[in-house]
DNA sequence: TGTATTCCCGACTAAATCACTCGACATTGT
DNA sequence: ACAATGTCGAGTGATTTAGTCGGGAATACA
């Protein structure tokens, strides 16, 4: 499993965040109740967020976490990166992007060829079109549920 | 890491086997030598392997193991899902294929699509190609060499 | 000043998985 | 018979996962 909970629940407060843009702090609570998140597991994954200038942080009565950056600006590959360290399919690939060293084992390529492409796409996706979809999806399950 | 030693280590036998294809039957113990296995691990792996079809096995002396099919014929995605199990990068894409319960988490439509992209590009690579990469790149190592 | 609210941080833990090893046993060629 | 080979399952130490817990620090407000 290359994405464990940390870096699913993770996205999930970040999506939370981004919904609620310019309402002020949202608290930890909160998070947890709306995404179906252990709050005292989300404290550490809002820790390594804050630490990585993802989120602001402010404390006492009416605090909570905000946005560091607009979500168009978050591209989720970082955020995973973030949360999960090297996302590498296989452990050859971790960091060493450059074709130095084919080395021995024939099947690296393929793996290259794979990371970068889940890189590429991880790339693309942003925080405000994580929430733009989740969106549109509700829009539809309300649509359905009225017919 | 999506991609433990048992699919590395197997897929590696594998490309051994496919090198020596016609030659009878290949022994563990070269195996482990040539391709930087633990042998009494490598056990394991060619047990999955036989289980799964991808080998026969024949023991007393001259014994060894042997490609049940051409390694045209063996793509790189079978191995793989038979050594590790699912290769899905989270759980909650793992079996369901079907796009019924897009569900709750909103980045699960980002790892659908790379899920797929990945499957498909393990489907078009066989060990007869893995095989020929690597002799490919032996062929160019020697003339490095002889420069 | 006191108190409630909220975040902050590190220690701890149970369970699972990984990467093996080891030993007993089965089969086969000479 | 016996040596060479594969077959199988139990066991193990290290690491990772998915959390919990408790004490502390900052802040708003009365
Ligand atoms: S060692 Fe990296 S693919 Fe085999
Ligand atoms: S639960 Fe599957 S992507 Fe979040």
């Amino acid at each position: 499993m290359l994405i464990s909970t940390k870096g699913d629940y993770g996205v999930r407060a970040l999506i939370d965040l981004a919904k609620h843009e310019g309402e002020g702090p949202v608290q930890r609570a909160d998070i947890a109740r709306r995404r179906q998140v252990p709050e005292s597991y989300l404290d550490h994954l809002l820790a390594q967020l804050r630490r990585d200038g993802f989120i602001r942080s402010t404390r006492g009565p009416g605090g909570g976490h905000e946005l560091a950056r607009s979500p168009a600006d978050v591209r989720l590959l970082d955020v995973l990166e973030s949360l999960e360290g090297s996302l590498a399919p296989i452990g050859c690939v971790a960091d060493v992007t450059d074709s130095g060293q084919e080395s021995l084992c024939g099947q690296r390529w393929v793996w290259q060829g794979i990371y970068e492409n889940m890189r590429e796409r991880l790339s693309g996706v942003t925080l405000a079109e994580l929430v733009e979809h989740e969106r549109d999806h509700e829009r539809d399950a309300a649509v359905n549920y009225s017919i």
